[in-house]
DNA sequence: GTATATGCAAACCGTTTGCATGGCT
DNA sequence: AGCCATGCAAACGGTTTGCATATAC
């Protein structure tokens, strides 16, 4: 961890006006620390932490995205009904799934082409448009 | 129930070499009995019959419903991470998904125009494209 | 000092499973 | 008769929560 990561992580934190403590920090700067956009799971996360050496209850990892989420700072992705991804890049774009192993990457945004959403049924409006792309290993006929 | 509603859950079973238990009868009339096209989750499913005066068990729904995708009778949709949904249109399209009322429904197949799908990752291609157009009520600015 | 964040373990909830019973062919 | 489907209740796994403790301001 360096200290231009957790510079990164802390004020990352500061702008939506969460407090700095240790786990906040510590997930901070493993989620914003080298500036690259991150898909993680609670999951994921938490053994990243203890990889980095510190130590952070599942449950505040859970806790802590979903707060980061409310504060605007990522957004949860919905590929997977077994599983809650979460994202660093906020903006709406589109990802690609590896359903065998999990993964979670973003797609080039120009890939995909909204044209327009007529026949949005009466009284509502669009929030939010999710694309998946599912990949499969080349080969895999299975399915 | 009427006659044709058995008559069209009866072929539609019988088009996947499913036997035509009591339950499964029930389910697929209520799926496809009228010839629309249905979005479910097990716990909708397994109220409708009850509604309709037929006792299925909420284990047996669960399994069927997931016999009913592996025999390419229906595919599940996954929009919302607490709860799985399952869709008699098995081909390729968007779905609209009223995120506050849990409803989901087909979006028209020609809002949205995929270009092509490039730069797709070394090893791998495209399986499936999702697309969830997530609907709020108008004048619903929250979030 | 006060409000808020954390950790733990227990609760939670949708879903799956093991096993005994019952039904389809 | 044999195999497969069903039902129940218990197990499961990811996620959330209640409450006591610790920390930021």
């Amino acid at each position: 961890m360096t200290p231009e990561a957790l510079e990164r992580g802390s004020k990352w934190l500061a702008r939506a006006d969460l407090r700095p403590t240790r786990q906040r920090l510590s997930l901070a700067t493993l989620l914003v620390g080298d500036g690259r956009d991150r898909h993680v799971t609670a999951e994921s996360l938490h053994a990243a932490v203890q990889d980095a050496g510190d130590q952070v209850s599942l449950a505040t990892v859970y806790n802590t995205l979903r707060a980061f989420c409310e504060a605007g700072l990522m957004q949860e992705v919905v590929v997977d009904g077994s599983r809650s991804y979460f994202d660093t890049r906020i903006d709406d774009h589109p990802h690609f799934f590896m359903e065998e192993e999990g993964g979670l990457t973003d797609a080039p945004k120009a890939v995909i082409e909204i044209r327009d959403l007529p026949e949005v049924p009466e009284g509502f409006e669009v929030a939010k448009v999710d694309v998946v792309i599912r990949l499969r290993r080349k080969g895999n006929d299975a399915d």
